[in-house]
DNA sequence: CTGAAAGCGCTTACAG
DNA sequence: CTGAAAGCGCTTACAG
């Protein structure tokens, strides 16, 4: 097998430097003659020649490679639907404009160890971060500390963050809308299910469903649950609906938790939406499979992945972030349960 | 603010040569006196020094860096469990051995421009591909041409690919069980329902079935559907049923399609498994929410991930694959279904 | 135990 | 229109 070829195999081949060499390569077309244009391109074809990147990354300083860092307990990270959306959004533009996407999942007590944090790797950083508040703007200023450009996803603007956009998703407006929708429903009581584990969103999505049930006289009330796992939702919902009697509408802060509370009532022959409504939040397409026409809100993910690899690549071009903050509407579907 | 720290920012911080830094930055501790060691750490430290890997790459002509390439015509070519759990169980296990994870999905008709192909980015390469036979190897040929050592998973060793070891699940093994456990029902008649796009593993599967079956003497049909929507599947499942009947089987190539062939079942009033068992394929953890307690085989995903990147690595260490090929076992999930 | 020096593959400002 | 040369940040074989 022969040696990989590089600028010099190539620029030998075709008689030229590898100034030359390097200039077709890389699109410059002025001050090129149509000639050594054709040579050139007819070398780099039969050589199979591959621009190396780490030597136009050393050379320029840029890499040409973003990093996504998700920080996540659980070993499959990418497992959530929003996540997964997120990221193929985040990676298709990236590849469009020839950038990679240096995926990284990394468990909590990690953070410092990864490589991500002690070498210099990417041009600019993605941060998908979970646990509580302060967790999170602790690994937020961790991160920052690299002095990349950071795109933070799904996190509350923070002050001392520097070179960086929040880009999010409208839950407040997203959970507003599902509320007022379950209100036609002239409900006199409610139950808002959320998952046990701190994230920004379900803040949100609790604090919109309380205020707008509150200011239509709506006696509510809040279960959290472990939403790992299906028999523990439904377990809380269970022992909510026991002791305080079964509510008009739940609210359940995801689709997971809407799907458990719709068979659980079914088990029990209640009737939805007749007796008690049901709504969601994030619907992903994988709902349809399962015969559910749940009432919910649909999550811009992809287009939040998209959008941080656009802001991102504008920044490394511009220098500077145009804005702190950017926020994508989710959209109310409405179905059959609410 | 400051420019980045480079090796020569900090020899010059803490007297001594860019050798001895990049010594103990590297962890070669012999060779390095002690007094040499703590003062060159304590400048890292208080210059936040984090080495450029495209230097590194340079050098050493290693870049730490694995692809991951999925060709789908699916701008969400993620979304599906067993690429998530695939590309999740890579990832962990490269981050832990401080390599990234360059992670690419492209579209057929891309694949030949994508910057993967087209520049030299990674030491190694992980395939997941789409698509008929022909185009499969036509394009892991094509990857192939690029000479990195390269993993593919879920599709047949081919010849003429070198340097490359092949890594699936047991999808035979799996179907032939699954067959099996729907045979103890004694069914005179089966329907085998599989997706209308290629994919090496449906073939597998359907072939496992069929041999299984055909050669307990039952009457088998097989239909094909789109299975990205889920009202294709249905009306495939019913037309089928219309034209030749109900049958005492239905074995779905996937879960999404037993998923839907229970719920059609189930609205006509269907007993599931005493008039018609069903069974899935490739069960992962989202079922249990819809609570559904589905016949099927868990997919070993995410181990095949992991072992892919090991390989990866230990090629990469030892100059070559030891095996040309490796199979992982799929395991039997008995549930109330079949 | 320590450092000077070569060189990995590339881009670019400059001279011709 | 073309090329010689400097230098990006790093590792390593070698000399001292």
């Amino acid at each position: 097998m022969m040696a990989k070829p590089n600028l010099h195999t190539v620029a030998a081949h075709a008689g030229v430097s590898i100034a030359t060499v390097s200039k077709v390569v890389n699109g410059v077309r002025y001050g090129i003659s149509e000639a050594t244009l054709e040579k050139v391109l007819a070398s780099v074809r039969e050589l199979g020649y591959r621009p190396n990147r780490s030597g136009r990354g050393l050379r320029t300083l840029r890499r040409s490679i973003i990093g996504m860092a998700i920080v996540d307990p659980s070993p499959t990270f990418l497992a959530d639907p929003f996540t997964t959306n997120l990221v193929a959004g985040l990676s298709n533009y990236l590849s469009e404009q020839g950038f990679g996407l240096l995926l990284h999942g990394i468990k909590p007590r990690q953070v410092e160890a990864s490589f991500l944090v002690r070498e210099s790797v990417v041009d600019g950083l993605c941060l998908l971060l979970s646990g509580s508040a302060q967790f999170r703007l602790q690994n937020t200023r961790l991160f920052s500390a690299l002095s990349h450009p950071m795109v933070v996803f799904q996190d509350r603007a923070a002050d001392g963050i520097p070179d960086t956009c929040f880009v999010n998703q409208d839950d407040t407006g997203g959970a507003r809308e599902l509320a007022e929708r379950a209100l036609t429903r002239k409900p006199r009581t409610a139950l808002i299910v959320i998952p046990d584990i701190f994230w920004p969103a379900i803040e949100l999505r609790l604090e919109a469903f309380w205020q707008t049930l509150k200011a239509a006289g709506v006696a509510t009330k809040i279960v959290r649950c472990d939403e790992s796992d299906p028999v523990a939702i439904a377990r809380a919902i269970g022992d909510s609906i026991e002791r305080s009697g079964m509510p008009d509408v739940i609210l359940g802060a995801n689709d997971k938790i809407a799907i458990v509370a719709l068979h659980l009532l079914k088990e029990r022959g209640v009737q939805v939406p007749e007796e008690v409504a049901v709504t969601g939040f994030n619907a992903f397409a994988s709902n349809a499979y399962a015969g559910l026409d749940l009432t919910t809100a649909r999550s811009p993910a992809y287009e939040m992945g998209e959008l941080g690899g656009k802001l991102l690549l504008e920044r490394l071009e511009s220098g500077a972030f145009e804005s702190r903050e950017r926020t994508l509407p989710v959209q109310l579907i409405p179905g059959a349960t609410a």
